[in-house]
DNA sequence: CCATTAATAGGCG
DNA sequence: CGCCTATTAATGG
């Protein structure tokens, strides 16, 4: 295991990034640190009694949900400074998503007793957090708009185009399997392999099992 | 290895 | 496009 700083860890997180060396130090503390999930293990259910914030120190995770049938629906990912978890830190109820490790992953997390306290102090992080939550509805808005306006092929398109942006890369990675990523896009896991074949053959994309280059 | 899960293919409504 | 079934590929123990 490499060797973890408190600082640095939390220093990575996006809503953290733009605070003055000062005050990631006066988070640092209330912060617990730094825990392992190995591929697979779940980070959070329903249920579970933890409530907070999580940030992702290392490795990826997938937010999803059950329905009534015990059928997934794949809500979104969380990469590297990423972080999740908000809904309770303003009320006591667990949410209903569950987040498990794609790859062998550490988080870190600040209960939502201090994280609330520590905004109380610090308008600077409250500031940060409405701008994340501004983002974050940007996304989820986006992301219904293409659902009900876009074919399941623009769909893909697009969100292989999101991707390769957030990677600075015309080569992507997927972090979802395929099924995952079906899920995600509202569409079967039959539909997603034939969008990219499709893709393909309109020589916009290549696919190399989960690495795809977009032309 | 075997067993399970994931990905693909083809047919049909 | 989704659903179903069959086959193949990949994964994990």
């Amino acid at each position: 295991m490499k060797k973890h700083s408190a600082v640095a860890c939390i220093s990575q997180v996006g809503l953290f990034s733009k605070l003055s060396d000062s005050i990631l130090k006066k988070i640092a503390p209330i912060s617990t640190h730094q825990e392992h999930f190995p591929k697979g293990s779940i980070i959070r259910r329903p249920g579970d009694g933890k409530d907070g914030l999580i940030f992702m120190d290392e490795g990826s995770a997938k937010i999803y949900s059950l329905n009534a049938e015990g059928k997934e629906t794949v809500l979104g990912v969380l990469n590297q400074g990423d972080f999740d978890g908000q809904l309770n830190l303003f009320q006591d109820n667990n949410n209903e998503n569950f987040v498990q490790a794609l790859q062998d992953t550490y988080v870190c997390s600040i209960n939502r007793k201090d994280f609330q306290n520590l905004l109380k102090k610090t308008p600077d992080l409250a500031l940060n957090l409405l701008n994340s939550f501004g983002q974050k509805l940007v996304a989820i808005e986006t992301k219904s708009i293409r659902r009900n306006s876009m074919s399941a092929k623009e769909r893909l398109l697009a969100y292989l185009e999101d991707l390769a942006k957030k990677q600075e890369s015309r080569t992507v990675q997927l972090k979802l399997k395929k099924k995952d990523l079906a899920s995600y896009l509202g569409v079967t896991p039959e539909t997603l392999s034939r969008q990219l074949k499709s893709l393909e053959k309109d020589e916009l994309i290549s696919v190399e099992g989960k690495r795809i280059k977009i032309q």
